[in-house]
Formats: C-alpha cells, structure tokens, sequence
DNA sequence: GTGAAAGCGCTAACAC
DNA sequence: GTGTTAGCGCTTTCAC
C-alpha cells in the first residue's frame, strides 16, 4: 500500500522522470513508442499520481473552493450542482464548505481554502456586514467572486441576478391578477439578496399603486418554519393583504401550508410568490409561482469571471443576470382576474373580522 | 499578493524557519518569548501557511474526501452535513463530490481524491455492482468506509443502518394499525440499499401475513417524480393495497401527492411510509410516517473507522445501526384501527371497480 | 530550545 | 525528444 510515484514509473519504463511527466500530461511532445511504454509502466504499477506534489511546484490546484450559508438550502445545492459541473467540464475540481450562517466558520473555510492553495473562491456570504473583513481579506490574496449574496462595501466580482427586476416581475404579475395589496415575507435584514428584495418590493409596491403596511413587513429567516408562522401572524391580523410575496420558496412554502392549515384558499382568497424556483417549488400544492434564477448562466458566469480575475486581476464587474418569472397556481390568471374585474373595477383587499 | 512564505516570517522575527514552523505548529516547545516574536511576524506579514507544501512534508492532508450519489437528495445532503461537522470539531476538512449516479463520474472522483492525498475517503457508492472495482481500487490505496449503501464483494468498512430491522419496525406498525396488504415502491435494485429493504420487506410481510402482489413491487428511481407516477400505476391497478411502503422519503411524497390527486385519503383509505426521515417529511401533509436513520450517529461512525483504518489497516468492520420509527400523520394510529378491528376482526384490502 | 540541512514528489528550465 | 538538475514551501531529524 505503499503509495508508487514517478521515479518507480520511469525505472520500470526505463525513462526520466521528466520523461514519464511529460508523457502523463502531455505539456511536450514525446516519442510515441516511449509514451507507451510509460503509460503501461505507470498502468502495471498503479501509479495515480500525487497532485499536492504537482501543486506544489506548479503553484495552481486545479481545485475552486466554493462557500456556502447552507448546504440545505435547495437553492444552494443545486447551485453547487451547477458549479461543479462548470468545472468538471474544464477538468478542475470543486472544494466546498458550509458557512453554516456563521461569519467565524465562514472566515475559518476562507483562511483553510487560502492555505490549500484553491485557484479560485466562490462565495455566498452568509452575512451582509460581519462577513466583509474575511472576504475582501481572501480577495486580497487569491480571485474570488461572490455569487447571489454579497457583502457591502468590497470590490470583488460578484454575479447574482436583478433583484429589482425580479420584484417588477412579481408584483406587475400580482397587479395583473387583480391584486392591490401584498404583505412581505422575508429573512433578517443580514445579507444583500434581503435588502434589495426589499427595497424592489417597496419600490414596485408604490409605483403599482399596491398599497402594504409596515405590520406586512415580516423578517425572519429563509425556512419554512419562519414561513409557517409569519403568514399565522399575517391571518391573525386585522386587515388580510392580497397577496404573499415572499423572499425565498422556502418561506412560501411555509406560508402555503399555513394557509391551507387555516382553510384560506391559494389563489382565491390569497395568493403567494416564491423566490429562487427550486426543484421542490413545482411540486408543493398548489404549485408556487416564483423567480427563475438562470442557477447555470449563474455558476458559468462565476468561473468565467474566475479565469478573468486570474490573469487580469485588479478590475472587478458585477453581473446581475435577468431572472424570469415562473407563473404557477399560486396565483391567479391574469385573464381570470381581468374577467372579474370587469365586473368588479376594483378589487379592494378583503379584511377580517 | 505575492504568497508570504514561512522564510519572510523567519527573517522578519529573527529566527530559523524550523522555530517558526514548530512555534505554529506547536509540535514542539518553544521559548515564551520567541513564540510571541514569531505570532507577531506572522501577523504582520499576513502568513497564512501552505497546507500543500505541509501536506507534501508531512504526507497527510488533514481531508477526507466524500463521495455521494447526488447530493441533491436531501438525505446526502443532511448526511454530509453531519460528516462536516464531525470532522470540523477535528480541525479536519471535507472535501465533497458528487457522482451524480454515475459509477463513471465516480471513478474519476476516487482516482482523483487519491492524487490528491486524501487522508481517507467516505462514500456511498452509486452502484451496486458497478462501482465495485472502483471503490475497491481506492480502498486499496487508503482507507475507505461506505456509508448507508455498499457495493457487493468488497471487504471495506460499512456503517449505515439495518435495512432489515427498519423493515420490521414499518411493517409490524402498519400490521397493528390494521393494514393486511401493502405495496412497495423503491429504485431499481442497482444498489444496496434496495435490495435489502425490498429483501426485508418481502421477509416481514410473509412473517406478518400481509398479503402482497408481484404487481405490487413497483422498482424505479429515488424520486418525487417516480413515487407519483408509481402511485398512479397502483391505483389504476385492480386491486388497491392497504398500505405503500416506500422506500425512501422522496418517493413517498410523491405517493401522497398522487394520492391526494385522485381523492384517495391518507391514511384513512390508504396508509404511506417512507424511509430516511428527511427534513421535509415533518413538512408535507399529512406529516410522514417513516424511517429515521441517526445520521450524526453514522457520521460519527465512519469518521471513527477511517480513524482506527489509518492505524489498524486490513481488517474491515460492518457496523448497522438501529434505526427508529417516526409515526406521523401518513398512517392510521394502532389504537384507532384496534378498536376498529374489534369489529371487523380482519380487515381485508379494499378492492376497486 | 534552536539551527542547519535534507528531502517529500513533482515539473520546468536548461542542456544536449 | 530526452536527461539533468534545481527547486516549490514546508517539517523533521540530527546536532548542539
């Protein structure tokens, strides 16, 4: 179990060792009849190479560590997925760690992935403010791009998509369908993606003429659970909003449970929105209405910018892509909506006993 | 941003490379005053180490490489959670990959784990038969334990839970609450995990006298999408089982949502299980009876084995955990279906059309 | 308690 | 096209 390495291979093939190097990855050219005789020598031996020997002397890992708050958030995983198969494509290697919403575990997996030589970091910050020291700290030594979140007042790469846009889309739809109030479920006020969801929300409530309340401003956290409760608050409440627009599926989740737990019916007597349009947004009932995020445009665009920061440095670009709405049963048809309208002019929102 | 190296932090405290190392690393004692000089330089210089140049030296990486089957599932995904945390509370690191089910895709990882000098690897090998040779070869090179799933004809440590007994524990609750007949959907039996829960299903059933059907065994993929479409075959099907036993959470909420669909009622016309207890199984509606596997206790486990592998070598351990019993909204209560039976005596499965 | 020096396994000049 | 050689940055004997 003694681990064979290249001297051995280039005994048994009768070669140097630069010779059986150059053979295995093929930076020069090499006799054909000679290549042979190393790959079956390196073949008969078992030989498998040792990477963190080659890192060492070429100072490049092949390996891009990427950080995120939770790896049990859907939308995480399956950017994650998205990432890694970016990169396997280009034949390198994906490390990754869970921040666990903790800034110091967060700063721990910066300073670890610096100190393993990872060619690149991909990064959601699991907090607005006190995980900026350790992420522009890691900037400063090695390319790294934040992606969907990102922390204030650094100047790395940062790829994520249009939260404004995203909110025009919501709320024109929600407008279309007739609805002209809407409450607001979102996480803690800790990270980008919450604030500018918030602040869209605000903005395109206004413009639409959709009225809201500051007692419909709900911060929690991005779980059902936080859903669940936020939308029991909301029903218990005076006055019911048209419409649910929450920050995350896993909020709207939760408050779609919360509604059919209370008999209040989805889309007729209230509607709900998600965020982020993960596997399990087209499965729940009924089926939720959310934001696409292009998740592959996403990763493919963090490791492009990743090469560039390689060989550019310096310079960073913020790229925020065009999410598109995903119109499911959730909420109302527009045309429905307008048919009823005509009848009605305009839909006050309802209110409660 | 050039790297700062253990040489400048040296230099700058006054001392040789080798106390600046030891006065780190705490290998070996160091005078009072010199570690201060030495904490301080590396401060100053921002020294962060090279664990590559480290792990050449010392020829161990602190990282265990993990390898599972999709890490979109939320079971892998909890499990890996788990297996960071174990390692985490050991300075240790994970290093994760995805074979997304393809023994292909896998074998790449292992090879590729092994260059990089893992200090063991924990996987749950995608295949039954064929990711054999493949974890076989690794296992040969450094230590290895499978998790949950294993290959066939391989001597590597195991730990995972007794398909067996989690069979028994689901098949004598659904016997006391009065079902006498049950179905069972599960993946195509490409991998452990299925074959023995398909193995302990068909034992328990003819020990308990529930009556099933060839018809009944419906093998397909770990799913939502193939726990509904199977649901749907069942209840076209002539004959309708008292209960569908799942062979994991994914597929049984597909079952409840078909079953939902067709207006079939959970648990009063039928009863559904499900296996691996995931998150969202607490979550759908009705809640699922199901199967809960002590993820952070196999965790712990197969941290341990890698431990005592590293040492020990050779022999291998298998090592099934008990699993529990969740019961939830997803089947009838025992006492109900008594007083039930009281009258009925034998309560024989419900035909249709 | 500290320093000098010898590598870990590999690759990239540099020769030929 | 191929061999020789000098390190990559660190840890660890071995001296003192």
């Amino acid at each position: 179990m003694q681990r064979v390495t290249i001297a051995q291979v280039a005994d048994r093939a009768g070669v140097s060792t630069a010779t059986v190097s150059r053979a295995l990855s093929g930076t020069r050219p090499v006799s054909e009849e000679v290549r042979r005789r190393v790959l079956a020598a390196a073949r008969e031996l078992g030989y498998s190479g040792n990477s963190i020997a080659s890192a060492l002397r070429r100072n490049r890992t092949d390996t891009v560590g990427m950080v995120v708050p939770s790896i049990g958030n859907p939308f995480f995983t399956s950017l994650v997925e998205s990432v890694e198969h970016v990169l396997q494509a280009e034949g390198r290697q994906l490390f990754l760690c869970d921040s666990r919403q903790d800034p110091e575990v967060e700063r721990q997996h910066l300073r670890s992935m610096i100190a393993r030589q990872v060619d690149g970091i991909i990064i959601s910050p699991c907090h607005g403010s006190e995980s900026a020291s350790a992420v522009q700290a890691a900037a400063d030594a090695i390319p790294l791009v934040q992606l969907d979140r990102h922390v204030a007042d650094t100047s790395t790469d940062w790829v994520g998509v249009d939260d404004h846009e995203a909110m025009r889309l919501v709320l024109e739809h929600l407008h279309a369908t007739g609805a002209r109030s809407a409450a607001f479920v979102s996480s803690a006020m800790t990270n980008s993606s919450t604030e500018l969801r918030l602040a869209g929300f605000r903005r395109q409530t206004e413009r639409l003429g959709i009225r809201t309340r500051p007692d419909w401003i709900l911060l929690g956290e991005y779980s059902m659970a936080w859903g669940r409760s936020a939308t029991a608050e909301l029903l218990d409440g005076a006055e019911l909003p048209d419409a649910i627009v929450c920050a995350d599926d896993l909020i709207a989740i939760g408050a779609l449970r919360t509604c059919r737990a209370r008999g209040v019916a989805v889309p007729d007597d209230m509607q709900i929105t998600g965020y982020d349009d993960i596997d399990f947004a087209d499965l729940v009932d009924p089926a939720l209405t959310t934001v696409n995020q292009p998740r592959d445009r996403i990763a493919a665009e963090a490791v492009r910018l990743l090469a560039t920061a390689e060989t550019w440095g310096g310079t960073s670009a913020h790229t925020a892509l065009a999410p598109s709405l995903v119109t499911r049963q959730s909420t109302a048809s527009p045309e429905r909506s307008a048919r009823y309208l005509t009848g009605a002019e305009h839909q006050e929102s309802s209110s409660r006993s």
